[in-house]
DNA sequence: CCCCGATTATGACAGCGGTCATAGCGGTCG
DNA sequence: CGACCGCTATGACCGCTGTCATAATCGGGG
């Protein structure tokens, strides 16, 4: 949300990213990322040789650095640690867009997944690179809760598949339901793959 | 996978669903749909005077009542019903097609709300209803196997939900992991919301 | 002062997209 | 036969897109 000063290049990224959740791939000109960021269009063939493939892959990477972040920030933000609240902070984060701004944007790099994994092999990669990064810090998360090891990268997995299908059916109904109601019936799942409950 | 003569004009349907599955919506031109469905372009207008919109939006309607074809069909395959059975051969029908072939075009009704949910309301609406008409069987199987109503509906949304996000970790990674992964965790938590255990 | 690299400014091009307009078939029915 | 109707056939238009080519601008060092 941060859009200011950080040089033209970083705020084209972060313009693609957030084009990208509305438009998808395809509906998202350059040109338009360009007048977005406030940035001038010459500046696409020099930022850019590789032309939209790798605006969209950087894009689609930053988002998944993004989302690893906001994992560790909402572990922080946690009283009391345990996979349902990583999880529920994790839903909220996209229900509190919905209910706030009344709108839904969805996931840049599941628009990346979905508009060009067959056509543009690069930009495949760098989604799941993202889902790799996001995934990552999840799982971590989960080991630290006392989640073994042996089951931490599967529920990683699930948590993420989870949301990101809900962020879709919300985005569908512009509805936030999908997503509260994914959080409510996962939670308890989640908790119980602790070994030894921490409360 | 029945491309039969049904008529031109459900083959262009179909043929729309399939190619949304690859390309996305923007990325999917008229013309190349009537290609597709060995239709003469002159048929476009004819059998879609709402131009692509109307297209697209029979297209994902078209998806969502497969989808829900589909669930009736692995409830009569199931030979012991369960939450988990019934699960598995929805994933198993993603899991299958990319082992399979080799490749793994995503879900039609993921492409459109994706690409235009925020750009056209009625494709929005078409996804919500396609939605719906897949969750409604799968909340109904559920309950015919001893899940309290309360529950139903709520874990047929999280399987759903389950269900697409992993398609699109599946398909960016063009690994069925995340599938049976996703399979393999949320199983025993549905199978634990029966209420009277039937084995 | 002048050169130089980084950045920006334009303009053009070729392609494709959806959509409209118009006309042509090929039957069937009155 | 002539009228009507479902369907098909083209062709054109316009807007947009990604990309390239070329030149201008600007800030600093040599």
């Amino acid at each position: 949300m941060a859009d200011s000063d950080r040089g033209p290049r970083e705020r084209m990224v972060f313009s693609a990213a957030q084009l990208l959740r509305r438009d998808g791939v395809a509906g998202t000109g350059m040109r338009q990322v360009a007048a977005h960021a406030g940035a001038p269009r010459g500046s696409l063939q020099h930022y850019f040789p590789g032309g939209k493939e790798q605006m969209v892959n950087e894009a689609v990477a930053w988002a998944g650095r993004y989302a690893a972040r906001r994992v560790d920030r909402f572990l922080a933000g946690l009283e009391v640690p345990s996979p349902s609240g990583l999880f529920a902070a994790m839903v909220a984060q996209w229900s509190d867009e919905l209910t706030a701004t009344g709108s839904l944007p969805g996931c840049p790099v599941a628009a990346a997944t979905v508009d060009s994994a067959d056509t543009a092999d690069s930009t495949r990669q760098a989604a799941a690179n993202a889902f790799a990064c996001w995934r990552e810090p999840v799982a971590r998360a989960l080991t630290g809760m006392d989640v073994p090891e042996s089951r931490s990268a599967a529920l990683a997995t699930l948590m993420v598949s989870a949301l990101e299908g809900a962020v879709l059916i919300a985005r569908a109904e512009r509805d936030p339901a999908a997503l509260t109601t994914v959080a409510r019936e996962l939670g308890p799942l989640l908790d119980g793959a602790v070994t030894r409950p921490e409360n």
